[in-house]
Parts: C-alpha cells; sequence; structure tokens
DNA sequence: CACTTTCTGGACTTGCAGGTCCATTTTTTG
DNA sequence: CAAAAAATGGACCTGCAAGTCCAGAAAGTG
C-alpha cells in the first residue's frame, strides 16, 4: 500500500506541500486550485496524485499538519520555557510578531474551514495543536507557581484554557478585520492576571467572599 | 439600477436569504451549490439572479448580514442591559446556551472564510458586528463602573475587548473541536476579573468621568 | 548489467456549479 | 382596462478544476 519513497520522492514530496503552503498562505485556501501547486512548485499532476492518492484533501491534510507545526515553533524557545516573568513577556512579543507578520492570512483557519466542518482528519490536527499548545502554557503556569510568581491557589489548567481561547480569539479577530489590538489586549490582560501579584509572602490577603458560581 | 420591490418580491427575497441561511447552517458555505438553494426555497435560477445580479458571492454576502443580526439578537435582553451582577451573569449562560445549540456550525465564520479572506463587504459585516458587541460589552463595564460594581479605575475599552477576544477564541475553538469548555473558561474568568470586587468605596469618591458613549 | 520499482510528463476525460437568456405570467400603475 | 414593470420557469451554455491514464525516464537492487 504505502510505497516506500526514495530520497528523491521524499524531496518532491516536500516540496509540494510547501509549495502549496506558500500558495494558500497567498491566496487562500479555496482560492488555491491543484494547477496553481503544479506551476509553483514544477511538477505534473501525476506527481500530484502519486504522492496524495487521496487527492486534494489528503494534500491540504498534509498542508495543515505542515501549518500547525509552523505555529508552535515559531513560539519557541519562549513558549517551551515560561519559567520565568522575563520569559513570558518574551513569548508575548513573540505570538504577537508571528502574527503581525502573517498579516490576515490564516493557513490554518482556511483549511480546515475548507476541508469541510468536521473532517476526522482535520479536527485531529487542530486538537493536536490546540492540546500541545495549552499544555506547554499550563507547564508555565505550574513553573511559575513554584516559583512563587502565580498564586498557587490558581487553577493552572483553566487559566491556560482561558488565556489560549483569548488568543485565538484575538487572531481570529485580526483574520476579519486586520486589527491586532485584540490580539494584544488579549495577552496582556491575560498575562497580567497571572503575574500581577509577586506576594513572595502568603500575608492574609483580605479577599472579599468570592462570588457565586 | 436598484428595481424596486414589490411586497410580493421582498417576500421571495427573503425566502431566499433564509432558506440560504439554513442551509448553509446545516452543510455550510462551500458545500452548498446555488441548486441546493433553489431546491429549498422553491425558486428558479433566474429568480436568485434577478434578486442578486451579483450572484453567489452577493447572496452569501447578504447571508452573512442576515446571520450576523441573528448572533446580537440572540444574545438579547441581556447583552443590551448588563446593568447588574445578575444581568452578566444571565448574559454568560444565554451565550453558552446559543452556541451549544448552533453546535460546530459556524454560519459567519465558514460564510467570510467563503468570500475569500478579504473581501471589502465582508470585512464591513464583521467588522460592524465586532464593533457593536464590544461597544455594548463596553457600556456594560462603565454601568458596574458607576455603581461601584467594577473598579472605576479599570480600563472599560480594553477590558471588553479582551473579553470578545476570549468569547471568539472560545467559538472558534469549539468549532474545531466540538468542545464548549473553552468558552465557558474564558467567559468565566473574564467576567470573574470584572466583578471580583466589589468594593463598595469610600463616600467622597469623585465620579470618574461617566462619558455614556 | 539486467530488471524491477519508483518517479515524472502531460494529454485527456468528466462532472458540475455558476451564470446567461428569453419566453411567459403576474402585478402595478395611470 | 391597457401598457409597463416586475416576477418567474427552466432550458441552455461554458469554463474550470479534480481526477484518470499511459508511456517513458530515472533510480534503486541483485
Amino acid at each position: 500500500m504505502a510505497p516506500r519513497l526514495t530520497a528523491k520522492g521524499a524531496a518532491t514530496r516536500q516540496r509540494i506541500v510547501e509549495g502549496a503552503a506558500e500558495q494558500i498562505r497567498e491566496r487562500g485556501a479555496t482560492e488555491t486550485t491543484l494547477d496553481d501547486i503544479r506551476a509553483r512548485t514544477a511538477t505534473s499532476k501525476s506527481q500530484l496524485f502519486h504522492y496524495f492518492p487521496g487527492g486534494k484533501e489528503e494534500l491540504l491534510l498534509a498542508v495543515a499538519r505542515h501549518e500547525a507545526g509552523r505555529v508552535l515553533s515559531d513560539q519557541q524557545p519562549h513558549l517551551g520555557a515560561l519559567t520565568s516573568r522575563q520569559a513570558w513577556y518574551d513569548w508575548r512579543d513573540a505570538v504577537v510578531d508571528r502574527y503581525r507578520r502573517q498579516g490576515q492570512q490564516c493557513p490554518l483557519g482556511t483549511l480546515v474551514s475548507q476541508l469541510s466542518p468536521a473532517t476526522p482528519g482535520a479536527q485531529a490536527v487542530t486538537r493536536e495543536l490546540l492540546g500541545s499548545w495549552q499544555a506547554q502554557i499550563t507547564s508555565g503556569i505550574r513553573a511559575m507557581q513554584e516559583k512563587r510568581e502565580i498564586p498557587p491557589e490558581l487553577d493552572a489548567d483553566r487559566a491556560a484554557a482561558a488565556l489560549l481561547a483569548g488568543i485565538q480569539g484575538g487572531v481570529s479577530i485580526l483574520m476579519s478585520t486586520g486589527s491586532l489590538t485584540h490580539l494584544e489586549v488579549a495577552l496582556d490582560l491575560g498575562i497580567e492576571r497571572l503575574l500581577v501579584a509577586p506576594a513572595p509572602a502568603p500575608a492574609p490577603a483580605p479577599a472579599p467572599a468570592p462570588p457565586p458560581r
């Protein structure tokens, strides 16, 4: 079934995925045809189907995987080591920068929406991306809690989920309006909420009764 | 240019928009063809182009406007009167409920991504929706500040922007993974942050400029 | 150096969705 | 009620993009 690839074959396959990713970043997934990809990557129709027997859908899925990898790697090394206040601020800047550069193109967004709502493959890719992203934020929060830079009673999982949601929303607003401010605000306020109390002293905090719910 | 519509014509046009909206909610924008809409609304090809001379793009734009209206009206009356703690909690529930019911279909999301990234018309629709949404949150925050339920030094605009970003992100994660928890967490933590300090404030508090829009 | 497998080129087929056209019916208007 | 304007039905056209096919070149394998 799975034909083994030679070195040359692997290179071609790679070239196709990367070229398709570029094309999609520039023109959007719906606007991208197999012929566009063919032209840009200097390949023939048969090569496309040779490496992606499932046709366009399989190719798009491969591109989605490729782009998902980029999303996380573009945030490194900060995201992987959120162990100091400075690291958090650097990470924040890296995220803002990445999306400023990317502008209004959301490769992943358009991809998954093109792959129809709930293609199992597409869901798996986003699920994995979001899961890994959130896990790294969570462990950053835990690290800061151990250093007493974040209150230990805070629920790291929920805080990470909220922060990730803010980022996602900021990005999605960037896509649809072109404005970067929501992403910035979501990150700034989200991080500020975490790091605001550097209290090394677990002194008697006269916290008022927490609200219902 | 603009042919005046008779009562019958307006009704037909309306029927087309609503039928198209339903179809798109069920099957997604990319999967919806003019023939699907034709069949569902019992119209002919010429009617579609009679009422939407710009073809599919114009029709999709009209549907987008229609759906954008629904997004806000589904949050009323809570969103329009965030003037008590209870109103905020009710609003929160209304939002969660709306998207729980909607499930993994995001009419607007798929619509704007189908209308290509940055069609001016599509941008205008989302821009207006987000603007109005955020403005209503902002004035809710201001109202609570006047009642001393939210600290007056808090920047209402930024807080509203962050909250809206959280909601958007929660929805977008719901679309791609089917999980509602991020939306819930974003709302819960976002509101909690605002309402946490019910400080009754000292008497001679000089009223902070209450510029109610 | 045979010979097998993988890789490549590109012409061809196919289906379908968007869009056009015009004839006919219904409604409005004076 | 007659002329004009709007609404409707549905056949038809057209282009394009996905997918197929097969023949031939290149690369590995013994």
